[in-house]
DNA sequence: AATAGAAGCGGACCGCGGTCCGTTTAAGCC
DNA sequence: GGCTTAAACGGACCGCGGTCCGCTTCTATT
């Protein structure tokens, strides 16, 4: 009853074999999930080959999805790191233009690369605070340095949609479109948006 | 043995009561689908309704996705006979433009209201033969009317992207960006795609 | 009408994602 | 160090999508 306080609403810490377990859990997915491919990974499996109950993992990720979002996470961070600090024309330092372009095409081949990890975290990988939002927030950096006027959130959602994975996979995948004019394609898209 | 003969590769005609049950499971899974909602409506549940066992929904579907697929195709027809040779603006006997901007705000309003059929429909929904491609089809038709050049199946792409279920219901469900400006937004980047 | 054989059928069965709840354990307090 | 309690644990359990295979039914042929 006497809650003698934690400062007003602090996160209230992980235990300490809650954490170990995490970091075991994650670790294990990400072992499996490079050295078996997405779609074979079950959950058991995991659990197992960290050590832990099923339960467990299900308490800390909430699904499979949320596990394979956090598994993305990971590389997402990287990339995000590389965008706000990495070396130009991706990084800072480039003229906006070429910063934008750049960061299409870098989108692109991260999105290709991550394609099936991508599905299996479904719309769990979306709503990750992370990934779509920050994307977009940065374009709109981009296009207001560029200066676009408009809707501009609206604008980098519609620039950023034909980059998704889903999308992507259609064209070089299905269509076998080479993964160059698809990246040209954006090019001449970016310009006729942009207005260049 | 003896294979007196089909005509060359004649499709090899469905039995009548093939036809008959996957008549009934059609119509079993729409009228579900649209009492329960998508998402409580289960294979057996189905089956059991449409007086068939389940290894024959699985053998006319492929999958719960292709039954979806097969459910969401109903209306894709109708969408497609509309804009095929429906009323203008969005049938023909309007200026293309025009067409085009109907076009789009049509295809949002049907994606929105059918999102979660969609969703679950997956990459069946994608793979059937009539959604993308008809409506890439038809936008390339309209971009070329208009004078547009470049790669336009790209373009056309790049267009509808933005007009995907899954971008939509995030700008609309979790951002809650009202469905005109949506809409505006559209407009706004064929406009400028179209460079009018 | 009889028959052969392929096409279709259906439900028992399986594996996996997800839940539930009785048990264990870390961590603050004396 | 003992005690308390809330958090964390783990595995038995469930429902659903999907498969399998022995049985039934249609249809072409005579």
């Amino acid at each position: 009853m006497t809650r003698l306080l934690p400062l007003a609403d602090e996160p209230a810490r992980e235990r300490a074999d809650a954490a170990r377990n995490r970091e075991a859990i994650l670790a294990a997915a990400l072992r499996l999930v490079e050295t078996q491919g997405v779609d074979s990974v079950t959950m058991d499996t995991v659990a197992s080959e960290a050590g832990v109950g099923k339960g467990t993992l299900f308490r800390r990720f909430e699904s499979r999805e949320g596990l394979m979002a956090a598994v993305l996470n990971t590389s997402e961070t990287q990339w995000q790191a590389s965008v706000l600090s990495g070396p130009p024309p991706l990084g800072p330092g480039a003229p906006a233009m070429e910063r934008l372009l750049a960061f299409g095409h870098s989108r692109l081949r991260t999105n290709l690369t991550h394609a099936s990890l991508i599905e299996a975290a479904g719309k769990a990988g979306q709503r990750s605070v992370a990934a779509m939002s920050f994307a977009n927030l940065h374009a709109r950096y981009l296009l207001r340095e560029l200066g676009v006027d408009g809707d501009l959130q609206l604008l980098a959602t519609a620039l950023l949609a034909p980059l998704e994975a889903v999308v992507l996979e259609q064209q070089v995948t299905r269509d076998r479109i080479p993964v160059e004019r698809v990246e040209a394609g954006w090019d001449d898209l970016v310009r006729r948006v942009v207005g260049a």
